[in-house]
DNA sequence: ATTCCCCTACCTGTCGTTAGGCAGAAGAGA
DNA sequence: TCTCTTCTGCCTAACGACAGGTAGGGGAAT
């Protein structure tokens, strides 16, 4: 296992935690997945909550290349926009799990205060580069980019949730395009 | 106590599961606040799928009196779309709450079967209701009535688990505006 | 000789759940 | 009216499973 232990541990945890929450995150459950024992997990992360910041962390940080990858790779901020949905999508079809921030946001009441950082550094870092490519785009003013990527995004989220509670990435379909024609996300 | 235990048992388990989700729910410390012990809880409800399922109905039958009482009261469709996320609002300032249905919907995988049927019964009633008002408001054509009613719902559940993120009831009212400003919501 | 990575063994606490009992109210029969 | 029985609502005590976390050691690589 040696020295990439680490990163196999946080990627088993982040799909757990996508899963069934950072409540459902269990040492024992996460070592016998990554093939060590729970005791040797405190060795890369000192305790639970600083594995869960670091699985929150390591999220945002993902999912802010993607994101800029995505704009930089088509250079089309419609595009793009047409396209965010997709990386929420993507969860739902990959055993119906959940944005982690959307879940640690459900349970934020019980979550250590570094957890909670960094699962909000997941809708920052969604808004900042929503905000951005909706300017680019024109389609809001400039002044109102902040107030509708925030909205976009949460109404994404809302959407996520919604479909996994059917179990069924088609509703998530179906509502993208109602944001769509509602007027919410640019047509 | 005598026979109001149950209903007593009830109102603290939706709250407690409101802000700790259905996992967050503990015989002992239900038992505790209700001023019982925890065995004597079994008397009323047979198992926690038993508790959890017989609490989630009963915040849908709460929702769906409720909703029919605002368009019974006001007769105006339009004002009634007007109030309906005061609903999720109020979750919020009362200890910075979620929508049980929303928090059973991040638990899904975690879920009795029992308790995620009556879960989706509250989003059923909320987007039938929805759409017979959006209809008789005139706000959409009658055949895309459940589809903007579906989409209003998530939207607005994503926006209350974005506010109770930032622990700021402030962020639901703008998410809300932009909604409405975005053509989402009836203005 | 030290550091890295992982181990066994065990701690305390909490969980849902069960077995069995006890006090009081309620209803029935004399 | 007085007993006898049954039911209701709650209790104490304990079970096995699992949680996060700790102490300390072993073996391999530097």
């Amino acid at each position: 296992m040696s020295s990439n232990a680490k990163e196999t541990i946080l990627a088993a945890a982040r799909k757990t935690a996508q899963a069934h929450g950072y409540g459902g995150l269990s040492y024992r459950d996460l070592a016998a997945e990554v093939g060590i024992k729970a005791a040797s997990i405190y060795h890369h992360f000192a305790s639970k909550a600083d594995l869960g910041a670091a699985v929150a962390r390591r999220y945002w940080e993902d999912i802010a290349a993607e994101l800029d990858a995505m704009l930089a790779d088509t250079g089309d901020p419609l595009e793009c926009l047409r396209l965010y949905p997709t990386t929420f999508r993507r969860s739902l079809e990959d055993g119906n799990r959940l944005c982690l921030c959307s879940f640690m946001s459900a349970e934020y009441a019980n979550l250590p205060e570094a957890v909670q950082r960094e699962a909000q550094g997941f809708a920052d870092v969604n808004v900042a580069w929503l905000a951005k490519v909706l300017v680019m785009a024109g389609a809001v003013k400039p002044e109102d980019g902040e107030a509708r990527a925030r909205a976009i995004f949460a109404a994404v989220s809302g959407a996520q949730l919604y479909a996994r509670s059917r179990s069924d990435v088609s509703e998530f379909d179906a509502l993208i395009a109602t944001y769509r024609a509602s007027g919410l996300l640019p047509a």
